[in-house]
DNA sequence: AACATTTATTTGATGTGTCAACAAAGTACT
DNA sequence: AGTACTTTGTTGACACATCAAATAAATGTT
């Protein structure tokens, strides 16, 4: 017979996981693509830097921010650099680095962005499930967190 | 001031639910490649094969089954046949079609990979939440998939 | 049978993600 | 200052994702 197909509660947690992000993710790209003319990638970013204290923030923290990686943020960067959407400015304090700013049009595209987002993910998420349910999915998300956090510390 | 960051509890547990993504799926997807040298999109096609009555498929119903476009799937199907993980056979009932089926290496693949994914699922997620927290994740991807299923019925 | 329509899949173009290699500036130590 | 080491960010190659267009077989209609 073929191994392992017999699932336990955590494993069909698990697949109820993988259930969630597939059933929520496209539609509400989607409805950023399609709306909004933003990609994931490209909202992650803009909202990364447009929730930073200064509306300008550097590459690494960015992506230690939005959960990326430097060369995956580097390469996103550069797209959206010549789309016109962000700026990269030079970084006084530090050469080797440099400032990752909202353009003008980049700034406006994410005030129109987020409200039209945000009213998505309550239509086809938040609105599915109760305060207990959201409360319950908050702590979920944070005992995982940490928990990863904790079992693998910095690298292994 | 900025627009629309004023979070409420909708949108809080919809960005726990992004930092589950961002904590969980990384280390899990570097455990598949780097112990079994298998990408996640290889997984999930290799155990969608392996989870078939007969062990093949048709590739519309396979990318049903994972939840992909049939575009992907054939793109990725591709590269897999190239790499020798699956065949594409004729399908004698309908010309249009094909069977996927798993190549002899790759199900000895998948059959290596499937516990090793399984134990690492359980050591970062599965034991991180109680019984009740477990249950209380499955009725929440239940009840959003069926919500989501429900406001965007085939297409929209 | 002849026609249009639908269904199943592939393809090509472009955008995105991963990884390892690189270059250059900062830092620590002597 | 000179050397080694670390950090920051970019690049290139390749794997993957998305979308629309193309192909061809099946189906429905007359």
């Amino acid at each position: 017979m073929k191994a392992a197909l017999a699932y336990d509660l955590q494993v069909e947690a698990w697949m109820a996981f993988q259930q969630l992000r597939v059933s929520l993710l496209p539609p509400l790209i989607k409805n950023l693509t399609q709306k909004c003319g933003v990609s994931e990638a490209e909202y992650k970013v803009l909202i990364g830097i447009y929730s930073s204290p200064e509306d300008e923030i550097r590459p690494t923290d960015l992506a230690e921010k939005i959960g990326w990686e430097n060369g995956r943020l580097s390469h996103q960067l550069s797209r959206m650099e010549s789309k016109g959407l962000v700026d990269r400015r030079e970084c006084p304090v530090d050469a080797r680095s440099c400032y990752i700013a909202l353009s003008k049009n980049g700034r406006v595209k994410i005030e129109k962005t987020i409200p039209v987002h945000l009213i998505e993910v309550k239509r086809l998420f938040g609105e599915a499930l109760s305060p207990d349910q959201l409360k319950a999915l908050i702590e979920i998300a944070d005992a995982v967190s940490k928990h990863v956090g904790d079992i693998k510390p910095p690298i292994n």
